[in-house]
Formats: structure tokens, sequence, C-alpha cells
DNA sequence: TCGCGCGCTTGATCTGGGTCAAAGTTAACC
DNA sequence: GGTTAACTTTGACCCAGATCAAGCGCGCGA
């Protein structure tokens, strides 16, 4: 099963991109320094299963770059995505044995791992790490709560927009493009994740994006590369009016 | 607003109802006496809102007993429960200002509260507060995660199944009823909030009660007393086997 | 005791999105 | 450079659940 992975040549924390926002944002140099210690990486290939929903979980990490999902299956194979995992999100959950979930590398991905015992043996003696970890957690819960809005009570249309609407806003936060006027990126996900994320079948995330299209509200360069001519009017077909923040 | 609010006399931490599950739960007796300096309880009346969304939150605090809801609505009306908060559940988010969610309780409700502020400087020198409530926190996560799979994925039948299973577990495990065949419970939920949590209309979740109700699996006595003669059989109905880790 | 209202049930009809089917596109791989 | 397979689009049709509309029944206040 891990045969094709490959272990890249560990990197200084203090170049890390992701250093001032996975778990260790908050640690001290020393704290770092400890880190270090029990940290290795792993590379996925897009398609790859990181973890498998069952499988008892021998470490913690933070996605360091690509993008990994979190998906539900019933027995039935009827699956809901439940987690976009993106750089500095964190996988694993201190005091557990088992994942709850299918952890899916959707890009290549690498993944800075610990060990999970030394993990959270150091987790107790170093408050910076749980501090952040809990910032992060309801970070999550938030956005997950976001979601169930979206699931439970948007149509067809506004869940599309709402997708796009995410991410073209993180990928302006990470990215930190000009967004002046047009937002421009690509699309992470297959259509069939998209329909997966937002409780849909493939086909009506298609026919949905034809028409967002077709009304101009967004433009399509291939299956991917998608440009966003008015942001306002996106996140009016999303059914959020408040512009989100976007440009505080 | 809070006119009709009534202030009860306070009682000891160590003969609370929630000592052992609330934010409170891993403190050492000294940690709960610095605890108890900054503590005071609130009534709410069943239907009354405790914190409306947007609202600057001045107080965190645990459920005592009772049940609210948090719930989130779309601008045309449109609204989607997103938590469901029972006996010590915690409330409110340290380190943000604004409540993302309106919570209302929906039935009366008895709340221990922490000024927020003293509340996050105690929680810096004590790390037994922060791991419960990352403990708790990533819970809800998982709950959240849970509901996701049945907003996005479950037909109506299932749905209103797996609330029921979720009612009737937790009931056991708060009450400590036998189990011993049948159980037995109380709706806490109208068929409108059922419908909130559900992303359902209150029509569609009336049809699916009687016709589970039609179908056996449960027995209904009045609108909200509710006998499962045979828990197997509803979570089956719910679209997930493995009976729950239930009789753990 | 009556009547009013809220919560609930049930029926009739409509429709958004699912299902099934086929064909178009793109990119990887001989 | 052509074949293939994965991904995507589009069309036709159907059905689960929404919507609209009546009525029921229990509890509360006058």
């Amino acid at each position: 099963m891990l045969q094709d992975e490959k272990v890249k040549s560990p990197h200084e924390c203090e170049e890390c991109p992701i250093r001032h926002r996975a778990v260790c944002a908050r640690c001290e140099t020393d704290e770092l320094e400890r880190l270090e210690e029990i940290k290795y990486y792993r590379n996925f290939e897009a398609g790859q299963t990181v973890i498998w929903s069952g499988d008892k979980m021998d470490f913690v990490g933070s996605v360091v770059s690509g993008i990994a999902t979190l998906t539900q299956t019933m027995e039935d194979g009827r699956t809901q995505m439940v987690g976009l995992l993106l750089p500095s999100d964190f996988v694993g959950r201190p005091g557990r044995e088992g994942s709850a979930y299918d952890v899916v590398a959707t890009t290549d991905v690498v993944m800075c791992c610990f060990r999970k015992k030394p993990f959270e043996q150091l987790m107790e003696r170093t408050p910076h790490i749980a501090q952040r970890l809990l910032e992060m957690t309801l970070d999550e819960l938030d956005a997950a709560r976001e979601w169930m809005l979206v699931l439970g009570r948007k149509n067809a249309r506004e869940k599309i927009a709402s997708l796009l609407s995410i991410i073209a806003r993180r990928d302006a936060t990470l990215n930190l493009r000009p967004t002046e006027g047009a937002l421009v990126f690509d699309l992470p996900l297959t259509r069939e994740a998209m329909a997966d994320y937002l409780g849909l079948t493939l086909e009506t995330v298609s026919r949905q994006i034809s028409a967002l299209k077709r009304d101009g509200v967004i433009h399509l360069e291939g299956k991917r590369h998608v440009t966003v001519p008015d942001f306002s009017r996106l996140m009016e077909e999303a059914g959020d009016d408040s512009d989100g923040g976007m440009f505080a």
C-alpha cells in the first residue's frame, strides 16, 4: 500500500511554508526544536489514500502542500465529503486510536508527520501546541457548520456558487493575489468530488456549472480554470449576501 | 429582552450534575474554586433566545439542564440547525467576540456562565480546562461531520431514523436507563425543529414519522412519547448498520 | 366550559434534482 | 500520432420531497 511512497529530505521548520499557520504556529524556537526531533515527511501521490476509515492511526500531522479530502462512506457506497484539507490543516486526532474517515490525497501531497504517542506527550508539556490546535479545531467546527447550512438548505445552484466562492476566497488569501477586479483560480476537485462535497450528483454539478457560465457568473477555460468577473455577484448566487469579509 | 430571566441561587460545583462531563470535568478541587469565583447561573424559559447571531458575547458557559439549539438563518428566512446543546455542552467560543449562530432554549434551560475575559485568562493558567475544551470540541466536530453525511446523502426516512436513534442513544446514556428490550424517550423537539435539523420541511417530517409508526419501527403515545421496540431495526432504517457502540 | 391557537397530520399537486443513457473532450501511453 | 480511458457534458424521463391547502386535537386562558 505504501510502496510508491517516497521520503523527501526533511527541511527546516523555520523556513517551512506553513510555519505560521499550522499546529506549530505559536511555538517558540525551543518548542520547535522539540517538534523537529519527532517529525518526518511523507509524500502521497494524487489519488492515493492517506488513511483508511477505521484504521488505527500511528501518526498525526499537517498538510504542507497539496490538497486532501476527508470522506465518509455508507455501506451501499454513498459518500459524503466532510472536510477539505489545505496546506497547514491538521490530520488526525490526539487521544483517539482510529480514524473515523477516509483521508485521500486529491493532488500530490506532502505531509509533516509526528508519531502519535510522542506528539501527545509533547502536547501535554507544550500549551502552545494545544492552544493552537484548539483554535484550529474551533475554526474547523465553524466551517463544518457553515457546510451544514449549505447541505441542508441551499439548492444546487447556490451550492455550486458557495463552493466556488470558498475556493476563490482561500485561493486569494493563500496566494495573496492582488484581487483587482476579476478572481482567477483552478478547481482542485473533479466534478465527482464536488458532487461528494455538495451532496449532489456529478451530472447536476456539471449542469449548474454550465448554467453559471451561460449566465456570465463565471468564465471557464478548459474544465478547471475559472475566472470570476464579479465576486459579489457570485456571493449573491451563493445565497449569502454580506461579502464575506473578503476585503477586510 | 432579559426581563423574564431569573437568577437561581448558586449551588456547589462539587454536587453539580454535570461536574464530570462539562468543561470543568478535569479540574482539581483548587481549580474548581477558581472557576467558582467567576461563575454565575442564568435561567432561560422555553422559546427564549439565549444569544442572537452577531451579538457580541460577554460570557461563555455550560448547559446545566434543558436543551438549546444552535441555528443559522439566511436572509430569506431559511434556517438550518447546526447544533443541539444538551446538559454539559459548552456555549460560546473563547477568543471570538461575536456569536456566529442564534442560540435558543427549546426547553427551560439553566446555564452555568463565566464572564468571557476572566474565563479566558483562567484558561491560560489552567491547562485542564483547555484540554477538556479541546476534547469536547473534537467530539462536536465529529458529530457535525456525522450530520453532514445525514444532510448530504440520506433520504427523508433515513434522516428521521438517524435523528431518533441519536436521541434514543443519548437518552439512554444520560438517564442510564436499563435498555432491556425497548427504548422509551420523549422527543425534545417540535416537528419544525426536527425539520430544521434535518434539512426537511415539517410536513415531510410528519409523514415519515407516521410511516415509521405504520411500519412498526416506532410506537407513539401522543406526539412526543416514543417507544422503540427494536433498536437495531431503527439503526437499519437509519442506513448505518453497525449498532453504534450502543452496548459497549 | 368554551373557544382560540398552536402544533400536527394528511391530501393533492408540482418540480428540482436524481437516474439512465449517449456522446463529446482531454490527456496519458504505446 | 493514434488508441484508450477517465472525465465531462447534455438530453430525456421520473420520483422524492417541496409546496399549497385543509382539517384535526390538545392545552390554555377567559
